[in-house]
DNA sequence: AATGAATGAGGGTTCATTCAT
DNA sequence: AATGAATGAACCCTCATTCAT
């Protein structure tokens, strides 16, 4: 019942192959963020350490690479819906819970810099997918039920929307300033653009003038 | 009156040279919007109906190119914000009209496209820059004063918001889609996501379903 | 009699050893006749059902597997030469029989397809090699002495022609037909093309017609 | 009326293409001969002299070009078959004069290695082949006609022995051997294996011993 | 002795850029 | 000034071989 010698080695073995898997999705999912989805794998087996023949045994091509980047992504999502359903204050908390929630998972940016090119007959994409998007709709109705959303307003205005949001801004804009400016474009969807009454909270995130803006910029 | 028969040899060949950059510039913004910022020269000069060392020619390099669009670009958003502050209703109005309008210069979705990698230091760039910043400033500044444009509101959301809101959606979006979601997702910005009161006019453009949405994608 | 336990350890994994060998020796002729002489090793492991390291313990690199499978082929070969000298009505039959039989060994297709590639330094191979050259030398020299066959027809060209009926022909033909082709053309060398005096057999094989050849091919 | 220097100039630029374009033909199908259908174009880039750009200006890609080369030898083929059709003595020597002139035409090589790799719906190779065809479909059939030629030996025949004669041999063969041997064995075929009646031509090409072979061999 | 993960060189292909004409 | 041929670096991907377990 010990286990034997050889067992364990086996097992050090599949070790190595799983750290080497989530490094390399660590690394894809950093990289894509960071150059796009026309970055190089190279570049990406360099940045998880291994050669870039072990990120083909693990990554059958570029594609199913991706694939499991969004996978991941989507999982999570999922995930930050059920968060949001359970704790949301009320139909409408539940709502921008999980829009802010979706913005704070950094992750969620690689779904629309991958999406264009990644196989969605996958079935675990799918199905991660379709999971996510029943979760959405829930929430969505709820809102609407309880009057608290604009009724014209539809599942794939949030979901587009959040898209937009979640994109990374052209020009030198570091992840931490992306962020923040996501949330506050975000609060600035939420409430419109016509001043708030009195009980809305203010925007969050920095108010760039023209200046901060010309610095960010690339050049 | 009339031309020396040297200097029409010289006029004719600048004439020549001007059609071949003008529609260079017309082909690059094209193939630009639909090929992304990764687009082959080769196909952009093919387009335009020239030789690619014509093309070399007339832009040092790829990115003096872009830049060249991007000017173009700039040039008319500067006019469109002209014509919003003369012809806009009240100070909200010109606002959103502006808003519109950049929207509907389909070259400008090239503007967030480009912006990452061009030159900003070019002398023509930056000065159609300031004045499109100059006359958004004074268009955001009058919407203040009016007090129909939420205070915390600056510049640099609405400048960004546009940005995000010109982006080509990934997937497969056709570009007139793009454009009317577009302008409902501008919509959505401008009233905010709760109820409107009863004066708020309905949104534009399609009101997606998940199905339609999913029927977007690749695959 | 009995055999003490440390002694049978060793001979069990011996045995195991040996079934690994044949079988990657098996899966090795399999594939090197599928995919020719640029098959994956990969595949070839994976075909024996081992691993590829288990491959490269039993044989040092792609050559050496090589050499092995053409070693086979090599004896297997000589006993087809051995069994005609014993079973032919005469020295021409031997003759005839023992071309046909090389034929029908489907193995021998390898010679041709690996004998570029094979270090012939070794010396199983080069023993193999040479009982088969001195049987079929017998079986040629009987044929001459019987004045059955052109005294011009040397060894050589017996097995040069055996190489060149062997080697599958290319497009897209199946094993079977190129069976029956080389087998046709085998009796067309026997016979020669000029009308047969009337005891001559009829060419075995089909008689395939222009038409017939053009669905062959790739495209 | 006289050319004007542009002209000239133009000319010049499409001589030096013309140049690399010839280059490449000929070391390709040298290259071809020489390594296989696999040959790396590197090499064939680097023997015909230029980079290997150049090389993928002039030929979309390795099928392309494979057809190229394909496509000179079959025109040189048609070519030898007219030839022996106006200048055979009779019937079956224009058959064997066909045989002899393909066997000649070294580059008559390059059809078996790379037919299977060849995209045989392009027009210019189709007509080629069809040419080729006819011609030898109308050699065969004045053989028939005229009662030379064994009635069950078919157009097939004809070309697929060819073919396997035209294969360079396995080994340390070298081109100037192969020619030899390659027509010796077509007189073996043309005379069958028997002893000739005392009209029959002596065999050509050099009678190999087994010593011989042993030294041609890799090793 | 078996395994299969890791490696990295090498091949095909694309494309920005240069340069001779 | 226009042309388009040539170049070669860079990228994706495959596979023979090595090595830790």
């Amino acid at each position: 019942m010990t286990a034997r010698p050889a067992s364990d080695g086996v097992r050090a073995l599949r070790t190595d192959a799983r750290r080497n898997h989530g490094q390399i999705l660590v690394a894809a999912r950093d990289v894509f963020v960071e150059r796009g989805a026309d970055a190089s794998l190279d570049e990406i087996a360099k940045r998880a350490g291994v050669g870039i023949g072990t990120l083909y045994r693990h990554f059958d091509d570029r594609r199913t690479l991706m694939a499991a980047v969004v996978l991941d992504a989507l999982v999570r999502t999922g995930d930050a819906a059920e968060r949001a359903i359970a704790q949301g204050p009320d139909a409408f908390g539940s709502l921008t819970m999980y829009m802010h929630a979706v913005l704070d998972l950094r992750i969620a940016v690689v779904i629309p810099v991958l999406l264009e090119q990644v196989d969605l007959e996958d079935e675990e994409l799918t199905s991660a997918r379709e999971r996510g998007a029943r979760l959405l709709q829930q929430i969505v109705d709820a809102a609407h039920e309880a009057g608290a959303l604009n009724s014209n307003v539809t599942f794939a205005d949030i979901g587009l929307m959040l898209i937009r949001l979640s994109r990374p801004l052209p020009g030198r804009v570091s992840g931490e300033l992306n962020a923040q400016l996501a949330h506050r474009h975000l609060d600035l969807l939420i409430n419109g653009l016509q001043p708030a009454d009195a009980a809305a909270p203010a925007l969050g995130g920095p108010a760039l003038t023209l200046q901060d803006l010309r610095e960010l910029e690339p050049g």
